[in-house]
DNA sequence: AATTACAGAGTGATTAGTCAATCTAAAATT
DNA sequence: AATTTTAGATTGACTAATCACTCTGTAATT
């Protein structure tokens, strides 16, 4: 239906128009009528999506945190062993921030904000299993360090969001096959068993 | 002279009050009122002390940043070996964040705040060389993995970030000094040459 | 006496959220 | 097929609350 579709559409700007000026400005220097003017729709018809302001903050950080989830984790599952699996891993991760750096830095912007509502860190933890299991099968093969899991997951988050900003922060490097195969280099033997 | 302790008192007081309340709310959510009241001071006598907000946020950014650099750096330059100077660095850094959990979490938001003064993101760049002469060192001497410098530094930058947070949420480690080992052994052969 | 510290009521601007009115388009009725 | 009904989308003026900051007067310090 052409009207489903255009009603999507405002939602979608609103979505849209929120993460570019939240990424800019923070969230709480981002006014609910500057969202609206910036997407082109009256103050009303964002209420009418979204019930209040911080709402709108969480959708938007659901609907991004599980795209993420979606495109980095493609294709994992059939490498064979763990390198391949976490390099492909690193790679997607790394390459979904490079092509989307808006959602990257909203959702680092997000995860380091003081008040997360309590919904998300459930929405969180919906994901973590994931990367725990392939810690843990990476130690019982004794292809990873034998530090706890937990830590583990910890530590190799931020170093990819290390690597990710580094990279932001120097274009020249973001098609640099060989310098982008060192720095997964650099990660893979942090973490993998001498 | 005890009015000049008294004077001192009052503009501590509000930054520790301001810290207390930012680390919480963050900045844009945590009124000056507020800030006032959690201080036992007026209204009026914040602005006495500093002229806007901002004023405030930014200098209660570059006192902490002093002082963790003073703190964190002490003794350093006196160790013999990279290891031990790395060794160092890296224990009174985790140190003091657990000692100032407010403090180390304050820096962690201001640095990833959207708007960071232009005055500041000098001062950030003021301590930076102490890092990037021990980094060069350590390549020089064939210690360190031969990695450009800045991503080195990113990268452990990181890392530290990482395991601090982690240990804020596990407290049990805090004083375990096996474990504090165990990661900083993780920590140094992640950059040290094999 | 002069200057500085401090208080707290006051101000204009800005904010999130409301609301009554209008529009749109599909479903129901004729 | 033409008309009416209905539900939801959309609007923007409006409101009550809140904000950063000012101003004026008083107390303390020099």
């Amino acid at each position: 239906m052409i009207s489903q579709s255009k009603l999507e559409n405002k939602r979608e700007r609103i979505l849209l128009a929120a993460r570019r000026l939240f990424v800019n400005q923070g969230f709480h220097s981002t006014p609910t009528s500057a969202i609206a003017r910036e997407a082109s729709v009256a103050n009303g018809t964002l209420f009418h999506y979204f019930n209040t302001k911080e709402e709108l903050i969480n959708t938007l950080y659901k609907e991004t945190k599980r795209s993420f989830f979606t495109i980095t984790t493609a294709g994992v599952e059939n490498e064979k062993n763990i390198k391949r699996k976490v390099r492909l891993l690193w790679y997607n991760t790394v390459k979904w921030a490079l092509n989307r750096p808006q959602d990257f830095l909203f959702i680092q912007q997000y995860s380091n904000s003081p008040f997360i509502s309590q919904l998300t860190q459930e929405d969180i933890s919906e994901h973590i299993g994931f990367y725990y299991d392939l810690i843990d099968q990476g130690k019982e093969k004794g292809t990873l360090k034998d530090i706890p899991t937990d830590l583990m997951y910890q530590l190799t988050t931020y170093q990819i969001y290390g690597i990710i900003n580094y990279l932001l922060q120097h274009k020249k490097f973001q098609n640099n096959s060989t310098y982008l195969s060192m720095a997964f280099e650099f990660y893979w033997e942090s973490i993998a068993k001498k």
